[in-house]
DNA sequence: TTTATAGTTCATAAAATCGGAACTAATGAA
DNA sequence: TTCATTAGTTCCGATTTTATGAACTATAAA
């Protein structure tokens, strides 16, 4: 198993964190992992918002927060330990993460009833 | 040809922000928009950063743009008038699109010679 | 050892993106 | 009016990206 690519801080991109953020699931599992006081294995993250996310999808998403920097994942043993990056990126970008989850906040405060995606809810 | 759409300011989403904005491109589109005090035509970014933009992947950007909130399009004759709905936005999502055009700004001031994709000048 | 658990990788199907060619719509000239 | 021009959009095939079940790997515990 190749081991986990982490960017360093300058080579940290916005359109790469704006890739990451701009899927649901993925922002849902930042702001988690954001939240937590602890680090959060991969498979906490098996249900979110109320959605069954299959492992390989999970796996696949958590990789992409892993390269765009904003998450970074320690093999401890046999699970993973996912921790924010959050604050050497804002030394970077100032602003840049608290106004997205802040956003992401106004958002779903005030979430009407949407046309929702062919199977959003499987 | 279809009228435009453009989403009311409550249906505009996080998500459809970062995802327009994920693309340097239409970033670049995004900035030049609000920086000038004019509305500018579609076949102003057929060059944009020093690269030839196909007229219809430019067509796309700028639907993608209309269709996040972003940008307000408005036929003038035979023209697109495109104007920034980025006040609108901050009203809503209050310092989201300051903090990533800021980020974006830090980045390409700092920017370092970096692996670039297959066929990114051509 | 075997078994179990947590994650990754592989293969493939489905969806999104790119860009040339054809099209549409408004304008102006003959 | 008709023709030509200019600005943008739409269509469609090729490429790229994403999603997910199945197979695999790595660690730990029995």
């Amino acid at each position: 198993m190749r081991p986990l690519f982490h960017p360093s801080v300058e080579d940290i991109t916005v359109e790469a964190i704006l890739h990451a953020l701009s899927d649901p699931v993925r922002v849902a599992i930042l702001i988690e992992i954001v939240g937590s006081d602890c680090p959060q294995s991969c498979s906490s993250f098996l249900e979110i918002r109320n959605q069954a996310i299959p492992k390989s999808t999970l796996s696949q998403h958590l990789k992409v927060l892993r390269e765009s920097g904003l998450v970074r994942g320690e093999r401890k043993g046999v699970e993973m330990h996912n921790t924010s990056r959050c604050a050497e990126i804002d030394k970077r970008f100032p602003g840049l993460i608290t106004s997205i989850v802040n956003a992401h906040n106004i958002q779903s405060q005030t979430m009407r009833p949407r046309r929702r995606k062919a199977n959003a809810d499987r």
